[in-house]
RNA sequence: GGACGAUUAGCUCAGCUGGCUAGAGCACUGCCUUGACAUGGCAGGGGUCGAAGGUUCAAGUCCUUUAUCGUCCA
């Protein structure tokens, strides 16, 4: 056996297994293979990303599942992989040039391009590297970026292949356009903020009269492009107006008041502006009335010639400046305190501009349709479930995908214009000709897709598609889908409806979605906040086997978790008592063969029996609670078996037994310890990958498997043998054991006094089998001796206590507190009295013996019989410490 | 405005199909450097389960209302 260091060190552990396992190729799957197939695909994060704790949950979790698989033998593969991150690594790039004095325009469309390939050369690859240091089991022979060769086919071959079916289409829409991307944004993109704004309520004159009205805008400066104003038709208050001209103040233009549904009497006046080219209703609204749509401003939020004096100003500038121009000339009624949802753009939280502009759609209701489908029937599942309904509810009322964005980085859009004859069409290759006229002068449109464009193919365009590949027809559809609430718009719901439209069929059975790491107060974590915490620094203080199982050990399915430094102390605490009792165990084993492990079942003492139980429990709860998502649960059944069982009681039965037992005695004893250490340390293995292997190897556990990776995994109970009544005796025993430290905790023995302790058996039985296994109880109460006698009696006063197996005695020389023992037991009498009081309630209620279940009236009943023993035995007691 | 989630010990959270005498980790108190481990051991204190109604033999758990916080959508 190799000798265990006597401090684990994780930092040159981890690096050594990663390492190795990467060498011998244990992170590939290949179809070729055969067997049963486990896949998982990534949510690719951005490949301008660095790891947080967002990523190290999802990843964590993810990694566990595939390991999981992997010792049970499945044909694994997690494929790994980043996306391209249109706007943001656009940003990051415009960014580094802008601190050379350069624009993205002073170096034109290509070498800008190119420009970012080489930073995403340079760059690009830190969050797969750091996934490393996770100990993540990802197939890196499989990674994908979503700008490579392959994809980028994927994503011409869809776009073409929606575009034929008439899903594609150009058209003018009112789309979110954030000013300082320049670029427009799907409606996902859009995120609303709640923000204190304002409601300006302003005077327009009504034409040929002198009566003036009031309209409530929270967008003033939009003003100038207003070519309505309208209100309810049945607002009686203004049924005369309609039809009448309204002059707009500054640009002095006339428009109509119109009326329409839409409008909402109870909100502001009563009275709305129309502006058709900056608002969703608005447009709708002047579509239905015939309205012209005056945009005005730019691309960058800058008024434009439409806004008349106003023209080269800011947008929010101009709206200062508006205001206090109308205010000036008398136009304005009052403004009020609003609070509205206002939208941000979702990678530099710019305020979007909702704006007329002609982009590129994806029709998406019959996408939705086979996807609601899928999750209506059971196909796919959510967990937790409740993720249904926010799936289903965005799904019912999808509105068309905004798939243009105006920028470099992407995949640009496999449009061909003919400026000859005006022929559009859609095509994967570069055309210099046009497919109708023959005309040269053909063009390609010069915007670029949506990033999600491409990760929606993921699951099936990283085995290649559309190439037909073995791998694909294997691995497809993928397993488990892992991944954050707020991307299930985003990617979870339009890869299930490119899955069914492309492979028709779903890309993953389970979707699991987990909560949102936040500080210990509750905020997201935030690079602006300054509140993140760095997995890597987590590492690098803690290990990385400890930030995987503190991570899962606090969070509960599904539900946000609060984390801060010290809660990783959990993992390594945890991982320093495992280390430690394999040390203990490595100083008992010399000469012990752990190959041998084949111990004789009829020789099973009763605390043999309790611990391989126990290992039975554990083994019961990680693979129940694996397969239910609970990983916090299953972490825990894991802890408690390592550190309870093992640990603070096994441990301590064996520990003189190793050292002063025959060697027969002993040998027995190390089986049972190596059997159920070996088959704890596999099922803790997934989640604390780098120890584990440490261990097995430096236990020399590793049998003919090189790694353990690779060792089966252990499914369920493991050995026959284990008499029920006999592990309840032990739990008895451990009650006992604890009452008789209680005593001496009571009477502050140290641990070098010994003491002399008397049990009164509650049965014959017991009293046979504590004789029996007297030696493991005088050690653990570290007692002088213990007399076991069915009608023991105390002679005088003794301090005593009531455990499962009997009445525990601890004999001390004339330094019995009586007042103090009357105290403490009347105390414990009041209790046991007050719970008998409850079950007799309960027990004379024939409501209740008729209508429960016969084995919960049983239980109180047999409750009952307990407490009046426990109450007359105290009584006793109590009586005899009077005198 | 709608939907979902949370509210349980000082803190962070479990508690799933109602049967609970409500658990864990951290923090706290006392004792202990004992031959795996002080990143530890043994023992201990600490909760009328946000509020109010209801269903039920039985409610932390189910229903209704409500308050506070959070998230998403409009």
């Amino acid at each position: 056996m190799a000798e265990l260091t006597q401090k684990y060190d994780p930092k040159q552990v981890e690096e050594k297994w990663y390492q190795k396992w990467m060498d011998d190729g244990r992170f590939h799957g290949d179809s070729a293979d055969g067997g049963d197939p486990f896949c998982i695909v990534i949510p690719p994060p951005n490949v301008t990303g660095i790891l947080h704790m967002g990523h190290a949950l999802n990843n964590n979790i993810q990694d566990v599942l595939t390991r999981v698989a992997r010792m049970q033998g499945k044909n694994t593969t997690w494929v790994p992989g980043t996306d391209h991150a249109g706007i943001a690594t656009q940003n990051v790039v415009e960014r580094a040039l802008k601190k050379e004095g350069k624009t993205r325009d002073d170096l034109g469309r290509e070498k800008f391009v190119e420009r970012v390939w080489e930073w995403k050369e340079e760059y690009g690859n830190t969050i797969s590297n750091q996934l490393k240091k996770l100990g993540a089991s990802c197939d890196w022979e499989r990674e994908r970026f979503t700008m490579d060769e392959g994809l980028s086919d994927a994503v011409l071959e869809m776009f073409c292949r929606l575009y034929d079916k008439n899903l594609i289409y150009r058209g003018s829409r009112i789309i979110n356009w954030c000013p300082r991307c320049e670029t427009a944004l799907s409606d996902e993109e859009s995120e609303h903020v709640d923000v204190e704004g304002a409601l300006y309520h302003l005077r327009y004159a009504v034409k040929g009269k002198k009566q003036r009205i009031v309209v409530a805008t929270t967008r003033p400066e939009t003003m100038m492009g207003d070519t309505a104003v309208a209100v309810n038709p049945r607002d009686e208050r203004y049924k005369d107006l309609i039809g009448e001209m309204i002059v707009l103040p500054i640009t002095n233009r006339e428009i109509p008041i119109i009326a329409d549904d839409y409008v909402d009497p109870e909100f502001g006046t009563g009275l709305v502006k129309v502006t058709p080219a900056h608002d969703p209703n608005d447009y709708e609204m002047g579509m239905r009335h015939d309205l012209p749509q005056i945009n005005v401003m730019t691309d960058t939020g800058v008024m434009n010639e439409n806004a008349g004096p106003y023209e080269g100003m800011d947008r929010f500038e101009c709206r200062k400046q508006l205001m206090e121009d109308l205010k000036a000339a008398g136009l304005v009624e009052k403004v009020d305190v609003h609070a509205h949802a206002v939208g941000h753009c979702y990678r530099c939280h710019t305020v979007v501009e909702p704006r007329l502009s002609p982009q590129w759609f994806v029709k998406m209701k019959p996408l939705a349709r086979p996807a609601i489908e899928a999750v209506n029937d059971g196909r796919i599942k959510f967990v937790p479930e409740r993720w249904n309904k926010t799936y289903m509810g965005w799904m019912e009322n999808i509105r068309d995908w905004c798939i243009s964005r105006q920028i470099w980085w992407g995949h640009r859009i496999p449009i061909f214009y003919c400026d000859d004859c005006n022929h559009v069409w859609a095509s994967k290759v570069k055309e210099t000709a046009c497919s109708k006229c023959q005309s040269s002068n053909v063009r390609q449109d010069e915007d670029v897709l949506d990033t999600w464009f491409s990760s929606w193919l993921w699951p099936f365009s990283v085995f290649g598609w559309p190439e037909t590949s073995e791998d694909l027809k294997f691995y497809y559809p993928s397993k488990t889908l892992v991944t954050g609430n707020e991307i299930i718009f985003f990617w979870v719901a339009r890869m299930v409806m490119s899955g069914m439209e492309i492979m028709d069929d779903i890309p993953f059975d389970t979707v699991y979605i987990h909560g949102t790491v936040r500080d210990d107060q509750g905020r997201k974590m935030s690079k602006s906040l300054g509140n993140s915490i760095d997995p890597l620094d987590i590492i690098e203080k803690y290990s990385s086997d400890a930030l995987r199982f503190s991570l899962l050990m606090i969070t509960a399915t599904g539900q946000d978790v609060y984390i801060s430094d010290e809660k990783f102390e959990i993992g390594r605490n945890f991982g320093t008592k495992i280390w430690n009792a394999a040390r203990f165990m490595e100083m008992h084993s010399e000469g012990f063969d752990v190959k041998d492990l084949a111990f004789n079942e009829a020789d099973l003492t009763p605390d043999d029996q309790h611990l391989l139980a126990k290992l039975n429990e554990a083994i019961a709860s990680t693979n129940d609670n694996l397969q239910r998502y609970r990983f916090n649960d299953a972490t825990l059944a894991l802890y408690d078996f390592f550190w309870h069982s093992y640990c603070d009681w096994y441990l301590e039965y064996a520990k003189p037994i190793l050292y002063k037992g025959t060697p027969e005695q002993k040998k027995h004893t190390l089986q049972v310890m190596h059997f159920s250490f070996s088959t704890a340390l596999r099922l803790l293995h997934p989640f604390m990958p780098f120890q584990t292997e440490e261990l097995w190897h430096g236990m020399d556990y590793n049998h003919e498997d090189e790694s353990i990776m690779v060792a089966p995994w252990p499914e369920k109970a493991v050995v026959t043998g284990i008499d029920p009544k006999t592990v309840k005796y032990v739990d008895g025993k451990h009650d006992l054991i604890r009452i008789g430290r209680i005593l001496r905790a009571e009477y502050n023995l140290s641990n070098k006094q010994t003491a002399v302790f008397f049990v009164r058996p509650a049965n014959e039985a017991y009293g046979e089998q504590i004789n029996a296994d007297k030696a493991s109880i005088v050690a653990a109460l570290n007692a002088e001796s213990i007399e076991v006698d069915v009608n023991y009696t105390p002679e005088g006063a003794m301090p005593s206590g009531i455990s499962a197996l009997g009445t525990v005695y601890m004999s001390i020389e004339g330094l019995v507190d009586v007042d103090a023992e009357i105290k403490k037991l009347t105390a414990e009498l009041d209790e046991v009295n007050g719970h008998f009081a409850n079950v007799k309630k309960k027990l004379s209620n024939e409501n209740f013996t008729s209508r429960a279940p016969r084995d919960v009236v049983a239980v109180q009943e047999k409750r009952k019989e307990e407490l009046i023993e426990k109450s007359e035995k105290l009584a006793k007691m109590i009586e005899m410490l009077r005198g």
